[in-house]
DNA sequence: GTCTATAAAAGGATAGAC
DNA sequence: GTCTATCCTTTTATAGAC
């Protein structure tokens, strides 16, 4: 029964990821080893490389993953800004994603990195989402016309960068609330702008 | 002769440290090694934790010392935002300072890392460097008195910090050009704010 | 698919010479 | 203050058996 087989493979492979999460929460990135990871799920360090050929590999997928179930649970059918905020939100959950996010990104921003090209190409993805929820906003008259989307994009994804990893340090910060705050300052700007282009 | 030797002492350390940025502009603070470090500066790697006694502490030294000579450089006496984009815009002829401050600033998130503590502090330290330019902003008339100016510094920490690695994946990005929307951003704000909260 | 065995390399530490 | 010489541990990755 190849059918079963596959599945056994792909909740294995689910496991994995989610046990990853676990372990990078406790440990961070740099300190979790794929036998630790192997070892939780019932395999040995070998055996978890059946699955995954390496390390950078193992933490792409799960970010990967991640990304893919977020699309489908706050983006879909249409991004708006209050899906982003969702995903943040639900992010304080899931403290090991955004330790992994946080330290594989930084990791994999050196050039030759196996990871790289993901983050360069997840840079792009995650921008013209919000770019798109901003021109949506605009459409709906929340936002003013004249607001750059794409500039405000860029302003947003990198306070929410930046945010995650000064609330890995410190969970008190208030995430939600200040990309709030950001949010609410391009609202106003962007009728301030609007208005004061006319003399 | 104690004066030289200290002085010897002083001029190796600062050597290590720029070496340390050398080779993880080149390799990345994870596959850094401490072997290759002493290695450029003529010692051997016990030689090396003779001046630090390990990785942690000569990363966090790296840091320090950084932030000791912007501050006399850049913010001195009063902090400005202009001192807080010049450091940005200087940072990017220092790929391997901003490499180890987004790697090390992540991997250090987790509690017990020796540098958690030196990161928890330096976040207020940066903040508060901030909210003190804002406010000279707000006393010399640029910004509006209204706005909160811990709440704007922490709006202009946190998207300097997600750059600085959007930075390493993609060198166009331009920081200096997005900080300096942000502040304008802010400025409008702060005035709208003013007008608008009275009937 | 999963294991055993093991390579290869790195991190960190120590003992003792000079 | 710095070296040589190790040592021990851990991590990732591979080879090949079952």
């Amino acid at each position: 029964m190849s059918r079963g087989a596959y599945a056994k493979g792909a909740v294995k492979r689910e496991e994995i990821l989610a046990v990853a999460l676990d372990v990078v929460a406790k440990s961070g990135c740099r300190k979790a080893t794929s036998r630790e990871i192997a070892e939780r799920v019932g395999l040995t360090q070998p055996g978890l490389m059946h699955y995954f050929g390496s390390r950078e590999e193992l933490y792409q997928e799960v970010l990967r993953a991640r990304d893919d179930s977020d699309l489908a649970e706050y983006y879909a059918p249409n991004p708006r800004f209050e899906g982003f905020l969702a995903v943040i939100r639900h992010n304080t959950e899931v403290p090991g994603l955004v330790q992994l996010y946080a330290e594989f990104a930084a990791e994999a921003s050196i050039a030759g990195h196996p990871a790289h090209e993901f983050f360069v190409q997840r840079y792009a993805w995650v921008r013209g989402l919000l770019a798109e929820a901003i021109r949506r906003a605009q459409e709906e008259g929340e936002m003013g016309p004249d607001l750059d989307a794409a500039e405000a994009a860029d302003l947003i994804v990198a306070a929410s960068d930046g945010l995650q990893v000064e609330w890995l340090h410190d969970p008190t910060v208030d995430m939600t609330r200040r990309l709030t705050r950001l949010w609410e300052l391009l609202r106003r700007s962007s009728w301030f702008e609007s208005t004061s282009g006319r003399p």
